[in-house]
DNA sequence: CAGTTACCGTACCGTACGTTACGGTTCGGT
DNA sequence: ACCGAACCGTAACGTACGGTACGGTAACTG
């Protein structure tokens, strides 16, 4: 009764790892269009093995989000730059990365899944892709603003709140223009200036012996 | 054959109107589950009445979304501000007007199901609610932030682009966040304090006789 | 080799829902 | 008073799809 996929642990053979990267695809191609019949077909599985693996169709849409969220798994940011140089490149390269997963296929995909199922009973996938995705982002960036803060490079009181305005400046109206269907050019290039921009505007904002970041220190919170 | 609701202009009868409040009633409440039985129902009319009028499916929430928008078409900002007192209040009232819009149950469930139809074959919801969200209120703003720099109170060279980036520091990750579901306290007082800081950050960015907002435009584009 | 397990392929069942059809009622126009 | 249009309520139809059952096959185990 208990579907394997239920436990935490990535426990998943060759062949449902397949199964999952097929459904991936037919997330990706139908969006929520997608059936059991088609997934089934798709990975040349039956539909009662579908059904013994993931329980129902929402354990396979589960299992399908949960399947990629591993496998994007960044590496960490590196926390020896202690220089302005190596922050900036930090939070550069970490933009980039990060508008680059955004305007993906399969995130723009599994977003709107999510979005869609979001506020159900069941299964919140909505949860899993917040956790897999912007929190995931907060984990992995706030120790780097904080580094920068402890090397004198940077100046805040509140990490979350910081996070949350590069979060703001990098993404600004892609990720919803997306989500909405909006014919979206993003060119690497592109992306890479989205990147420095917003790097420097945050710079600007919460950079050091800066009087704009001492005057909007003095109004947080 | 070609319904009603086709034709640009709003021509709808009181009746049609009541019909289309119940039915964002119900997509509030119930979001995509919405039946065209529970609209009939809830509306106290015949589903023989809603095809008639809307042609399908497609054309209830269709003509749904379009009385939603329809009804928001706020107030345009007041141009008259020519000092930085006006000027910043005019923003902090657009910030605090626009985040408490996108944050309230009707926004949420419309956005939900525009990105669930989005890429579709059929008619385009994510094109409507883009239109009415996003680009109105880039055209909304715009103006005003040209009238800023025509009197010498901000500095940029790109007014979508300025636009875009007071929407990064405005709305941030508060949109993402509740269309996946995340429970979210936004008490007035909390919407007003992010209209207040948003407004000063862009101020930072943008504002004139500003060494930062120099910097800044060097780099931009 | 017999038995078990795991799986594929397919056929099948039940139901929900979009869509249509129809009888009955109200109402404005003549 | 009569007619027709518009509309309500409900029943009925068709289908798509989630979920189940079952026969067949290959591999593994004793």
């Amino acid at each position: 009764m208990q579907p394997a996929s239920e436990t935490s642990d990535n426990v998943l053979t060759e062949r449902q790892r397949d199964v999952l990267d097929a459904a991936l695809g037919l997330l990706v191609e139908a969006g929520d269009a997608l059936t059991m019949t088609s997934v089934a077909r798709r990975a040349s599985c039956s539909k009662e093995t579908l059904y013994k693996w993931f329980g129902d169709r929402d354990g396979l849409l589960t299992a399908t989000v949960q399947w990629q969220a591993s496998k994007v798994r960044g590496v960490p940011v590196k926390r020896d730059g202690l220089d302005i140089v190596s922050l900036t490149g930090g939070l550069e390269r970490f933009a980039s990365d990060w508008l680059r997963v955004l305007s993906g296929k399969i995130s723009v995909a599994l977003n709107r899944v999510a979005v869609s199922h979001a506020g159900s009973d069941k299964r919140d996938l909505g949860a899993i892709v917040l956790e897999n995705g912007p929190f995931a982002m907060a984990r992995r960036l706030m120790p780097l603003l904080e580094v920068g803060r402890e090397a004198g490079l940077l100046t805040f009181d509140d990490t979350e709140e910081a996070f949350r305005t590069f979060f703001g400046l990098v993404v600004r109206d892609v990720q919803i223009r997306l989500l909405l269907g909006d014919r979206f050019e993003l060119t690497d290039v592109t992306i890479d200036g989205e990147a420095r921009r917003a790097t420097q505007q945050f710079f600007a904002l919460y950079g050091a012996h800066n009087h704009v970041a001492e005057r909007g220190r003095s109004t947080q919170r």
